[in-house]
DNA sequence: TCCTATTAGTATTGAGTCGATACCATTAGG
DNA sequence: CCTAATGGTATCGACTCAATACTAATAGGA
């Protein structure tokens, strides 16, 4: 005896629709899916993060078609690579000014639009519900969660004012503006 | 100016990426993800509905895109077709029992098992925004809702006991368990 | 200091999606 | 009847993505 349509079954029916919409309407200014994800990332990721490696496992791709859609970003000027001195193997991406001028086109600006529509409460509600979703099927791959800085263990708040922030995994100083960036490396804090 | 990071900005971002996981962990038992959802629909659709027009304008695809999925299902054994004797250019979808048996094995499964968790509340709100996001995105891009049959504006609840319902679009008689199904033609009731 | 294992990234191949187009058969509407 | 319009199929090409094999740089021992 299945159980048809359950709320659970419903909610998760949504969800991919949702994502297949986003997905055909992210075919647009001559960019796919992937390209998108990719700028957005790079767009919200902090500097440790914006690597071909990070983005791979971000996107729980294999690293050579992220390296393909990579070239394509780079070849339509839309994204840079500069070799990391200190560890030479690896590059360091940043959108260039058109890739960042570019996102103001972001396709998912329409949906984010519906969405601030929201009134608070859901909007709490569906990200909390979403997230735990997310980390719990993350989680069960063996894949990292890639949440804020500001959310991660490693995360210390030494200095109020000053050098605010600092990270004890990479011994690096923050500054303010990084705590919201997604990170690679970062481990949610137990509650 | 943006706004990074708005909450409406990062409820769309979850979506994409579960979206997105959900996608890849739809490659299972030897079907694609498009696959799967044409399973689905087949389960929860209603007789008026399970044809590849209507399979074409769920998934928002191409109808040869489709043909070929449904091809391919109909060569594993999991759909049957079979002309329909009123409009012989048309064919009535179903699954077999085979199919039937693989949907036990769905590998959304896993994150309905995830959602089954959430209290009622969170489920409730969850369905509530998603279904409005969902309804308002298909509704600009000129796309039906595919809804319950229950919620139609031509579903009659005419006889409480015996024939229970009735669609005054179709003119036919509608089993009880029929009013939850989707349907192709659904068209929400006003509020 | 080697020597090996690991890691970052690239290149290539092949299966498969998807859109576009063209096409056939059936039905609907003047 | 004749001409759309509709349901479905077949074919082609652009593109994704996984798999594999590869190069270069680094890390960690003995």
């Amino acid at each position: 005896m299945e159980m048809k349509n359950s709320p659970a079954q419903h909610i998760a029916a949504l969800i991919e629709r949702i994502g297949r919409l986003l997905s055909t309407e992210a075919h647009a200014e001559g960019l796919l899916p992937v390209q998108w994800e990719a700028l957005r990332y790079l767009d919200k990721a902090n500097r440790f993060s914006r690597t071909a490696a990070a983005l791979t496992a971000y996107l729980g791709l294999t690293k050579g078609t992220v390296s393909q859609s990579l070239n394509t970003l780079e070849a339509k000027g839309l994204v840079k690579k500069l070799v990391n001195r200190k560890d030479r193997r690896s590059k360091h991406l940043s959108l260039t000014a058109k890739g960042q001028k570019l996102l103001l086109r972001d396709p998912l600006n329409v949906t984010v639009a519906v969405l601030d529509e929201l009134e608070g409460v859901p909007q709490r509600t569906l990200t909390t519900a979403l997230e735990s979703l997310l980390t719990s099927r993350l989680g069960a791959q063996g894949r990292q969660p890639f949440g804020q800085c500001r959310d991660c263990c490693y995360f210390a708040n030494r200095h109020p004012k000053g050098n605010p922030h600092y990270c004890q995994l990479l011994g690096e100083k923050l500054a303010e503006s990084e705590a919201a960036a997604i990170c690679f490396e970062q481990t949610t804090k137990r509650a």
